[in-house]
DNA sequence: GGCGTCACGATATAGTATCACGCGACGTGA
DNA sequence: TCACGTCGCGTGATACTATATCGTGACGCC
């Protein structure tokens, strides 16, 4: 429940990466965008759909996925695999920008849903040491940590 | 492609570890562990269904989700929740038999599928010290390391 | 103006997972 | 021994997630 306002600027900062890397948020990519970052937990596609649904009636399922498509191609958005849902990136503006794979990672509460996104040095660094002891060349990692929000966990 | 008498072995500690805990593994669920040990790679409920289909005709979807629930239920296998397959828990018998939640993180190869599991603590140990500093009581995390392994990348 | 690419509409289908009902096997205690 | 409860599983339907395929209109580029 991030203020509108707030949203807006986060919109249009993807605009305008978008922009820098030669690609187009089109009305309806923007859209869906919006409509991710709107929500307190993950979305699914599905979900998604009904809510496009309302403005463009037309909308089916290649609809949606072609648009996560590109927001997850350009990282502005996320897939959290343990719940098959969409999240909006976070990390972008600390000093990467919207990299297409930076590290990151997922707490998701079990109580009330809500999914942070935290981009935490060591456990990235943990995680390539372990790959490299196995003789693996890590190219992309998920990481989904599954608990008790501070807030669930207080109350 | 574990040769045949270690899937035995696995499948009568699997047997042995079920009575441990008052379960029982079934024909039914020791022919799906058997099929999912038996395979070099995760394999699909699907796949595992067409294949059960050779012996029990009567085979449907929920019987082998039910198979799979008590399997994960019970530590014998695990999902890889990138490719929505199972696989067999190879970190048993290492110390702390068969747990119901033990870290755990998977390798997975992009090229040959190959998914290798591993126990690696200094990755469990970041993963709870980036919760905890979030205020996050983890319970549970999925790791999945996509890459390419040792053996396709000196290929 | 012809051409390629891109974004999207529209229909169909594939792949993953669960619900709901019922029934027979088994153990337990009256 | 029989009534009862639980468990494992059969069976059919359905929900949820994702992709394939074809068409079409908009746009930029020589």
């Amino acid at each position: 429940m991030t203020a509108t306002i707030s949203r807006e600027q986060q919109l249009n900062e993807a605009e305008a990466a978008c922009l820098r890397r030669g690609a187009k948020l089109t009305p309806l990519r923007r859209q869906v965008l919006d409509l991710i970052l709107a929500s307190d937990s993950p979305v699914g596609a599905y979900a998604l759909l009904d809510r496009l649904k309302a403005d463009r009636p037309g909308a089916a399922p290649p609809t949606v996925y072609r648009a996560l498509d590109f927001l997850l191609e350009h990282g502005l958005i996320h897939k959290v695999e343990r719940l098959n849902a969409f999240i909006g990136c976070t990390e972008s503006g600390h000093g990467h920008g919207h990299d297409h794979d930076h590290p990151h990672q997922f707490l998701i509460c079990r109580r009330c849903g809500a999914t942070v996104e935290i981009a935490d040095h060591a456990v990235a660094d943990a995680i390539a040491a372990a790959a490299t002891r196995a003789g693996f060349t890590a190219v992309e990692a998920t990481v989904e940590i599954e608990g008790i929000c501070a807030r669930c966990g207080t109350a």
